[in-house]
DNA sequence: ACCTCCATTTCGGGA
DNA sequence: TCCCGAAGTGGAGGT
């Protein structure tokens, strides 16, 4: 990654540092005391902290306070960058599209790093709802006995439906997937999906929800609005593993 | 910040800094070509690449890739720490309540930075949810006129509804605050909130969405439903603003 | 101390 | 490009 350190930059020394950067096409993080302040949908600003500031060479800006798991400001892909020395800071700008910015007043730089990075890798995640979907297509027996996919994503005025089918009587089923654990609002969903059919078809319509886990509060909503579920359990997550993951886990 | 940066580190040294880290309470920055995989709601892997992973004193670690405005991944605070040194990588291993994991094999690490990192600050907000609800409530009549609040935030085994009120007529009215847009799964809340009263009260109890702005959908949806909507567009974000944020607005 | 619910934001896919 | 849903964290309040 061949990552140059310059500690304690002057104000100036760190304007070139990072248009240095920013040229060729290199990550930039300051550790530096500063204040934040953006605007966009949201607009908030945070007072005098120590922070990493993360610039990203597409564009995206990282700012991290030595607490929490998620930055406290960001700044999405495809930002322009610019920097300014003023009187008693130096500024970092970015925005997009005008109304999306944010800016970075930094007081005391303590360190930059740049340095280049490669990463080719793409993420691959399991227990997703995809990963439910495909399984579902595969075996429409697992939601019941004789159920039939009629559409996969099936768009209606009120959203896009996970599944509609048919059971084994021909009556029509709306099926809503939901990964990890479904959850009241999910239940919400379906019922939005079903007053949609409720309106325009005379037959009945059934609606079911399908996870790996239900809150106890869904079951009991589910059975007082005449709502069905389906557990696949088999897309549970490992809280009955046989060895709680350690350090020592291979591979 | 008092930073010390250590270059292209041996698995040894960095055992040695990164301990040296936590137990100083200090903020630890490592630069490396890395693997990543985590357990917990998800599980997810992701193979070698450069990325920068930030070690905080709280126990909270975030992994950046070179693109993105998120962290790639992440670990919740209060997670613990270890380091070990195998045959070709040194694994990083934090984990909470044994079941949330994140694992970071580093494969070549270019650079490690410890630093203290002190920030007290606060973030302030604007255009959030709160500040409608501290409006409303200075300001009931702004619902409609004569609207009277009788709770804020009351609970119901369906979740809690922003504001319980009444209407000039004696009618109840729920009330559903939203920012920055409302959208159909607020509709849905809405409506879950409702079916709590209309199954319990015999009067008839209406039900408002407020946002600075709607959906056409949500508008569409509202009126087939017998719900109502109020636009507080004093809470809309600056779309129209006189001027576009730049580098040199001062403040 | 845990659990539940909700606000919030980004990302990806489809229209 | 916009719209919608999936996903994950943090915080408040209740048990």
């Amino acid at each position: 990654m061949d990552p140059e350190a310059l500690p304690n930059p002057s104000f100036s020394e760190l304007v070139k540092f990072a248009s240095g950067a920013r040229s060729a096409g290199r990550l930039l993080t300051i550790y530096a005391r500063c204040s934040v302040k953006y605007t966009g949908h949201r607009e908030g600003q945070i007072g005098k902290g120590d922070r990493i500031i993360i610039c990203k060479p597409d564009g995206a800006v990282a700012v991290h306070r030595p607490t929490g798991a998620r930055a406290i400001a960001r700044q999405a892909i495809g930002s322009t960058f610019e920097t300014i020395e003023l009187d008693d800071c130096l500024r970092l700008f970015a925005s997009k599209g005008g109304t999306e910015t944010i800016r970075v007043d930094i007081f005391d730089a303590s360190l930059a790093v740049r340095c280049d990075a490669v990463d080719e890798a793409t993420l691959e995640q399991n227990q997703t709802e995809e990963q439910m979907h495909s399984f579902i297509l595969s075996n429409p027996g697992a939601i019941e006995d004789g159920f039939r996919i009629l559409e996969h994503e099936r768009s209606t005025p009120y959203g896009r439906i996970d599944f509609y089918g048919a059971d084994k009587d021909g009556n029509n089923v709306v099926i809503e997937v939901k990964q990890p654990i479904a959850k009241l609002p999910h239940v919400d969903q379906l019922q939005r999906y079903l007053s949609h059919y409720q309106s325009t078809d005379s037959a009945s319509v059934r609606g079911v929800l399908v996870a790996p886990a239900f809150k106890n509060k869904v079951k009991r909503t589910l059975r007082d609005t005449d709502l069905e579920w389906v557990r696949l359990n088999q897309f549970q997550k490992h809280t009955t593993s046989p060895h709680q993951a350690s350090i020592d886990d291979w591979d």
